[in-house]
RNA sequence: GGGCGCGUAGCUCAGCGGGAGAGCACUGCCUUCACACGGCAGGGGUCGCUGGUUCAAUCCCAGCCGCGCCCACCA
């Protein structure tokens, strides 16, 4: 017999292993089924498991079962990112706690310490995500700086260079002046900073006293400037344009150029110009042949193209000075308040600084264009659709992504440089030297780049660098004709741009097809209150922490159920402990068609019952059944958890149960059809609750003694045709829930003690109406004999209902326990609330227009609605009489 | 500056042109032989505001007020 509560901590693992020993986890290529294929999005593999991950893995290991028990052949991919800036950054703080660095180090053996670190805590990521219940094809795992999908970096790279689609540019990029590396845009994040704007004056050469004012939120950023700008309308500077200001402190000439871009409303309307440290000024210097002057190092210190005096000063050092010394000489025209944006680095969190590097660039505004068109061909579908608005302004307005990363940790770029700079990209040392001999004609000794590829480079190659691409391998070749293009990505919106972006435009440039039919995107996991979850606010909740408290599977409801498509969700541990409950409720309703002997026959055939409870649950198993399919197709995992929330607990406990209770007592053929109706819909049930909450329903199909292997190694969920549905019963049986409902208010409300449970014997389903009114009529009879009112036999069933509830308030006087004032003033409120209704309805069906216009259906119903709020009012004012009359 | 989204019961959120819903919380009764991580019954909402379209608006449209997110080069 079972346990009287559900003892995750004594399942999980037992269940897991089981599964996973099994092979059930793995895809079967060499079978002849429908495809699912789901790609993990690799998390970084020294990472832990948060909770956006226990989000994003639950909703894939929903698909994947589900689609696994529906006779799909599935491959849900896993595997881990190098997570380049990320992993470099965590060695080298142990570094730092050891007392050395990675620049003592050198390369070789600080990639090294990586490699170390990775195989120590590498595997936490993936154990974790079992815990979770992930059944993932873990011998497929891979990692993207595994030997084959480094392949597959170098391949690709060598073909974008060699097709122009990947170049060598010197040009502005977003410097990160604590990690030392360049950063991509997606990579700056914007803060606002309570900072200033100075206005200072620049002397006009040759007008002694004359000078044109110009504005700044960086003023050591002056040590660098080679210009002035002003619109070339704007009146107040016509005279100036072509001559020259002398910069302060440094006495370089600026030439004053018209230029556009310069906005006459913004400060004095002039701008000084700095190409070398500010994007547009960069753009304006190009269009106005200003020079072009560099004067910090990598640290963004000042560095020998300034004055000796700032030579060697950080950055905010400096803009003191400057400051301070310009005011000196009387050029400090002002200084105001100012909010801005500042760009920080997300890693760094520091000031990230414009400064003119050779970076390489992957031209992505050409990849990107097919894959505008595939979205809006439906190629790929996102969901919900208002991301495909974001995803197309994103695409139509993309900037070359800088690819390269001063790191040592990561792919390293495949480009050799000859003694004169020239550039030889192939896939090995000996092609280049061979390609460089062939140039030169001569063998000519060469140097490597010493860049790594930004990592979503690798992990934009993911869909088929995991599936082996490029090898020839007739393994290979197979695998990539079953799984590529997967059948759906499923990820938050905060890597969109990252990631899916992507993998969609080196996808469909290497394979020609897109690389997942549907892009599944769920909200970000935030506290209870809404705010972000993270370490330092001390809101993060741990996802084995929260397993380990409520079991696995509460946790799985619990964020299926919030996963509204594209919403964020705020995760409270009162609905987790719902969840928790809910697991327990199904394990008792599981207990008790095990006490009572719920049992399956081979033969049992669900279409063929005929006790109307019989044939009611069997249509409401069905309809659960195909709610869950239609929320599953469109992603609404929301709809599909509720949907079996509300069956398991509201119709099969609370209804179901409760009518068999009777039944079953007595013996012979009618208790032997509730048994096994029982043991059919706890099964169902169990299958279709399996992809969500599989711990549970596993070890129940398991104690149960169910067929086969178990449900996840061998069990398909049946079709639940819309046959089953017995609308007839469930009409009928709609009807009796009312009513049991509407006496037991009553009862409630005289304070009748509690009789016999409500039992309710409901005899063969018949198909005639008037055997349905006979049997009504013994269910009303027997509730009024429990409620002690007796009923007349002839009363027609929904008359029967009024009756009891009039009756029951005609004997409210009799029963002492009735404060009579407080059932006055509760008739009153009812009457009230009737006649309003009524009044309403009154309204409605004296419009001519709504007669007119409205469908004939809608004003029959608001008629017969009409009709029914009268008899309600006229009965209860027939009710308060008597009570007053008492 | 541009774009997207959200304001529905005390809380968290579904719904979305024709009688306001769920979970939790709350109140009352019930330790009845699956389950107190339970059962039954109940209270609670001018569906942000103002206009418009419509026979009919929580739902569609416009404006406004609050809140959040994303993108953007404004000194």
């Amino acid at each position: 017999m079972l346990e009287k509560t559900y003892r995750p901590e004594e399942v999980e693992a037992r269940q897991y292993e089981r599964w996973e020993a099994s092979g059930a986890f793995s895809a079967r290529p060499e079978q002849d089924l429908p495809r699912y294929v789901v790609m993990m999005p690799p998390p970084n593999v020294t990472g832990n498991l948060h909770i956006g991950h226990a989000l994003d893995n639950t909703i894939q290991d929903l698909l994947i079962r589900y689609h696994r028990m529906r006779g799909y052949d599935t491959l849900w991919q896993p595997g881990t990112d190098h997570a380049g800036i990320a992993t470099q950054m965590v060695v080298e703080r142990q570094l730092a706690a050891q007392g050395t660095s990675r620049s003592n180090l050198g390369r070789e053996q600080f990639q090294e310490k990586i490699w170390e670190w990775k195989a120590e805590s590498g595997g936490t990521i993936i154990r974790q995500l079992r815990r979770l219940g992930a059944s993932a094809d873990w011998p497929r795992e891979r990692f993207t700086m595994d030997a084959g999908l480094s392949d597959a970096v170098l391949k690709v790279f060598v073909k974008l260079y060699k097709d122009g689609l990947i170049y060598r540019d010197k040009r502005l990029v977003n410097w990160d002046p604590k990690l030392q590396t360049a950063i991509s845009d997606l990579e700056v994040q914007q803060t606002e900073v309570n900072g200033h704007l100075w206005h200072f004056k620049y002397p006009i050469e040759g007008e002694a006293g004359r000078y044109i004012v110009v504005a700044t939120t960086r003023p050591e950023t002056m040590l660098g400037d080679t210009g002035v700008a002003v619109h070339p309308d704007d009146a107040r500077y016509q005279y100036l344009i072509g001559k020259h200001a002398v910069l302060p402190l440094v006495g370089r000439r600026l030439p004053i150029v018209a230029d556009d871009y310069a906005d006459p409303e913004a400060g004095s309307g002039a701008v000084k110009m700095t190409p070398a440290h500010d994007f547009n000024d960069f753009e304006v210097g190009k269009r106005r042949d200003l020079e072009v002057i560099n004067i910090f190092d990598s640290y963004a210190r000042l560095n020998d193209n300034v004055p000796e005096a700032y030579r060697g000063l950080d950055r905010y050092e400096a803009r003191e000075r400057v400051v301070a010394d310009l005011e000196a000489e009387g050029l400090l025209e002002k200084v105001e308040d100012h909010l801005h944006k500042v760009p920080h680095g997300d890693r760094s969190n520091v000031a990230i600084e414009p400064w003119l590097t050779d970076q390489w660039y992957c031209d992505a505004k050409t990849l990107a264009q097919p894959c505008i068109e595939a979205v809006e061909q439906g190629k790929t579908r996102i969901v919900p659709k208002q991301w495909e608005n974001t995803y197309f302004e994103w695409m139509r307005n993309i900037q070359p992504w800088c690819i390269s990363r001063q790191l040592w940790w990561g792919h390293q770029i495949p480009a050799w440089y000859g003694p004169d700079g020239e550039i030889f990209v192939e896939e090995s040392e000996e092609q280049a030297l061979a390609a460089a001999e062939a140039h030169y004609g001569k063998a000519t000794e060469l140097t490597r780049d010493e860049d790594v590829l930004d990592t979503w480079f690798s992990s934009g190659l993911w869909p088929f660098s995991t599936l082996g691409w490029p090898s020839e391998d007739p393994t290979v070749k197979r695998d990539l004709a079953l799984y590529y293009p997967g059948s759906v990505l499923v990820t938050g919106f905060d890597i969109l741009f990252f990631w899916v972006a992507r993998m969609m435009m080196l996808g469909v440039h290497f394979m020609g097809e897109v690389p997942f039919r549907d892009v599944a995107i769920h909200g970000l996991v935030r506290d209870a209150s809404g705010a972000k979850m993270s370490k330092s606010k001390g809101n993060s909740m741990d996802p084995l922490e929260i397993i380990d408290a409520y079991g696995c599977d509460a946790v799985r409801y619990t964020l299926l159920a919030l996963a509204v498509p594209g919403r964020d969700l705020k995760l409270d541990p009162a609905r987790m402990e719902g969840y928790r409950n809910f697991c327990t409720k199904l394990w008792n309703a599981a207990r008790f068609c095990e006490m009572n002997g719920a049992r399956l026959p081979a033969d049992y055939d669900p279409a063929a019952c005929k006790q109307q409870v019989n044939r009611w649950i069997v249509g409401k198993v069905a309809e659960a059944g195909r709610n869950l399919d239609t929320a599953m197709q469109g992603y609404r995992f929301d709809e599909a958890a509720s949907t079996l929330y509300h069956f398991t607990w509201h119709l099969f406990c609370d209804w179901y149960i409760e009518f068999a209770k009777p039944l079953l007592q007595e013996e012979g053929e009618a208790a032997e059809e509730v048994r096994a109706t029982m043991g059919w819909a706890l099964k169902s049930l169990l299958c279709l609750l399996h992809p969500l909450a599989p711990f549970i329903t596993e070890e129940l199909w398991e104690k149960l003694g169910y067929d086969g292997e178990g449900l996840l190694i061998s069990t398909q969920v049946p079709d639940f045709p819309e046959s089953l549905i017995d609308a007839e019963a469930a009409a009928e049986m709609d009807w009796v829930l009312r009513l049991i409902s509407e006496v037991r208010t009553v009862r409630a409300e005289m304070n009748v003690p509690p009789a016999a449970k409500i039992d309710l014997r409901l005899r063969e389903a018949s198909a005639t109406t008037v055997e349905r009114l006979e049997r009504q009529k013994e269910v009303i009879q027997r509730l009024a004999r429990l409620s002690s009112l007796d009923l007349l036999a002839d009363e027609t069933p929904q008359g029967a209902v009024q009756f009891v509830i009039d009756e029951a308030v005609g004997l409210l006087p009799l029963a002492e326990v009735i404060d009579i004032s407080a059932e006055k003033a509760r008739l009153e409120k009812e009457i009230a609330k009737a006649e309003s209704e009524i009044g309403k309805l009154d309204k409605k069906l004296s419009n001519e227009q709504f007669l007119a216009k409205a469908p004939e259906s809608v004003v029959e119903e608001n008629k017969s609605r009409r009709a029914e709020e009268q008899e309600t009012r006229d009965k209860l004012a027939a009710a308060l009489e008597r009570l007053e009359a008492v």
